[in-house]
DNA sequence: TCGAAGATTGTCT
DNA sequence: GACAATCTTCGAG
């Protein structure tokens, strides 16, 4: 694979096209010798301050700091006393918008997301949530607040997704704002596992 | 296959 | 003190 990571600049553009246009990328986390690798296949977007649902909507504050830098930073929260959520920091500088990761298509690393999830078999499962995924592929709040165009956590470009295999909806598991269609997903995406 | 409910803790009101 | 950008288990159909 010669797949380049994802520049600064692909994050540093309005927040619903970075939302489509990671669908297909590839996120990459390198732990100790293992690599997990996964394809993008659910996404949405959180707009700002002006969006209850976005973390942001409380302002600028210690949790939501990570917001406020620099486009393609990784923003990891913790929700419901016991999960972890990976967003992708969009826009300038100052404009606390992101993108949150909800699924990926396991591809490399399985081994280790198997062990890591206790799923017994079939990719079903593994990697289909958001809190899945960082469980799959070991990302906690120590990786909140890094860069995500360089280092053991990344996002590589791949295969784009043709606009006929992309579903536009309501984000969902929110209370707030809910019927803003702000999710993306990659249709049949992990039904051929 | 589906819906309801519990787990568990950081963050803000 | 309430609630949360969720997942899992469990029981019913």
């Amino acid at each position: 694979l010669t797949a380049r990571a994802l520049p600064r600049a692909f994050y540093d553009r309005d927040t619903e096209i970075v939302a489509r246009e990671l669908l297909g990328a590839v996120l990459e986390h390198r732990v100790g010798r293992s690599v997990v690798r996964g394809r993008i296949v659910e996404t949405e977007a959180y707009l700002g301050e002006h969006d209850p649902a976005c973390h942001a909507a409380a302002g600028r504050t210690p949790r939501t700091e990570p917001l406020y830098g620099r486009p393609g930073t990784a923003y990891v929260y913790f929700v419901y006393g016991m999960h972890w959520c990976v967003n992708v920091v969009t826009r300038a500088e100052g404009l606390p918008s992101a993108v949150l990761i909800r699924a990926v298509e396991p591809l490399d690393g399985i081994a280790f997301m198997r062990r890591r999830r206790q799923v017994a078999r079939g990719l079903r499962g593994l990697c289909d949530g958001p809190a899945k995924l960082c469980e799959a592929f070991a990302i906690d709040g120590q990786e909140n607040g890094a860069d995500l165009s360089r280092g053991p956590l990344r996002i590589l470009s791949g295969e784009s997704v043709p606009n006929r295999l992309v579903q536009r909806t309501a984000r969902i598991g929110i209370s707030r704002a809910r019927n803003w269609p702000l999710r993306w997903i990659v249709a049949r995406a992990w039904t051929r596992a």
